[in-house]
RNA sequence: GUGGGUGUAGCUCAGUGGAUAGAGCACUGGACUGUGGCUCCAGGUGUCGGGGGUUCAAAUCCCCUCACCCACCCCA
């Protein structure tokens, strides 16, 4: 019989991990909360088109990486490969959008894209995110990145920073898209192959490539800053300002653009400790509220990649202390079926073994859970109406009577 | 999609053509039938990833394949 392994991309955690991942789960659900942020919980499969139409088609996401297939019925639907679709797909179809006030969302779970697997990269992998909807003020860019640096801050992470940089608004982005699309059409030879196709599909996406050659050829093109028109410019100057009011550690890169087109204006990624991929990145999106058919409301928001931040996180699991009920004989052991259940009701945690039957095996068994007392209820302790707790680092003993005992077992946890 | 590395016991890994394939940890039993950890003794640890080939002889060399890891691309 061959064993069953996990499917390509996809990883278990396990319980020693699951305590780090919910000391961090819960660091980012009440940080996010204090700002005001609620969750939402969308489905893990959407209609294939509400991500080609938001991530856009000719991203690598939706062309390379998607999990889509067809459902019974022939319809197109896809595995969520990111947060932000769903939750405006959600903002829109329930009517969020009508209320004209800033909405603070937070959505957390897992996403899939068929990459190929290595280190802080899975086909299934979870994401943490925020959105915030219905302003363009550019304090709110700056709030998302505080939030995100006060988040690094509490996880007690070293050397990060942020890259932060501004595409435009629709219209700059375009211009200055045209701008480019001209400027490396006279210099298409120098570009490696993927450029040259970019050139048509996503000029933008160049000024990312690391192709040295490609490096070279846009060095002297315009940056975005050149053409920025003014109001792109004064939101980008106090997205800043905020963030130096803030302390907040960062580095302007002309050169950040994104790998989904949704993005306009405010565009960031945070990188922790050397790494070289990004732990988090975000950017407003003032415009895929109306692309999806919604009313025409901004908004801004960042996911962060959970497998990378964990691994960058130290943490020290903590175990609730708890006993170990070791029962000797029948009698005993009928004793010990109504205790651990007080016990337990009494929200003292108490492991035992109903298949061990001497004591040597049981304090063995006590060992290795690595409890802290181990209860001793033997022939003897019935008759004295009396049973022992052992404390398992010290060794040391002590006689607890069976009536009121739940006050004395209560007294050995303060 | 491209390139590199690695697959041997439950886990971490030795073993580069030669005998019945090894170590540590873990596991099970015993010394120790009412006191665990420590020590000592004994014991399974096995499709050497799978298939084919070369050879008197293959874990070892060759080919194919699968899986995992790393890097690139891209992304979080």
């Amino acid at each position: 019989m061959d064993r069953y392994i996990k499917v390509r991309g996809m990883h278990d955690i396990l319980p020693d991990d699951v305590l780090k991942w919910q000391f961090i789960e819960k660091v980012l659900t009440e940080t996010v909360k204090h700002y005001g942020y609620k969750e939402i919980r969308t489905p893990l499969v959407e209609s294939r088109s509400l991500f080609e139409r938001s991530i856009g088609s000719e991203s690598d996401i939706i062309s390379k990486e998607i999990y889509a297939f067809k459902d019974r019925k022939g319809r197109d639907i896809a595995l969520r490969p990111e947060g932000t679709a769903s939750v405006v797909r959600a903002f829109i179809e329930s009517g969020m959008c009508a209320e004209k006030k800033v909405f603070r969302l937070y959505y957390y779970g897992p996403m899939f894209r068929y990459d190929r697997p290595q280190k802080g990269r899975y086909r299934q992998f979870y994401q943490f995110g925020i959105e915030l909807f219905g302003s363009e003020h550019p304090f709110f860019d700056g709030e998302v990145v505080t939030m995100l640096h006060m988040i690094v801050n509490k996880l007690k992470l070293q050397k990060y920073y942020f890259l932060v940089n501004t595409l435009g608004c629709l219209k700059c982005k375009n211009r200055y898209s045209d701008i480019i699309k001209e400027y490396l059409s006279a210099r298409e030879n120098y570009l490696c192959d993927d450029c040259k196709r970019r050139i048509i599909t996503s000029p933008l996406r160049i000024l990312d490539c690391k192709n040295p050659d490609c490096k070279q050829t846009f060095s002297g093109a315009p940056v975005i800053g050149d053409v920025l028109c003014n109001d792109c410019k004064e939101h980008f100057k106090a997205f800043e300002e905020y963030l130096k009011l803030n302390n907040v550690p960062y580095k302007v890169d002309p050169y950040l653009v994104r790998g989904l087109d949704y993005y306009t204006r405010t565009v960031f990624e945070l990188y922790v400790g050397g790494e070289e991929n990004a732990i988090a990145a975000g950017g407003r999106y003032d415009k895929l509220v109306q692309q999806l058919g919604g009313p025409d409301i901004p908004a801004v928001g960042f996911a962060i990649g959970m497998e990378r931040l964990i691994s960058l996180v130290k943490y020290s699991p903590s175990q609730i202390p708890f006993f170990y009920l070791a029962c000797i004989g029948k009698e005993a052991k009928l004793k010990g079926a109504i205790m651990i259940n007080e016990l337990r009701n009494e929200d003292i945690a108490v492991e035992t073994d109903y298949e061990e039957e001497s004591l040597s095996s049981h304090l063995k068994m006590a060992n290795k859970t690595g409890a802290n007392w181990c209860i001793i209820i033997g022939e003897d302790e019935i008759k004295r109406k009396e049973f022992i707790v052992k404390n398992m680092l010290s060794g040391h003993q002590i006689t607890i009577p069976f009536n009121n005992y739940i006050n004395r077992i209560k007294e050995l946890l303060k």
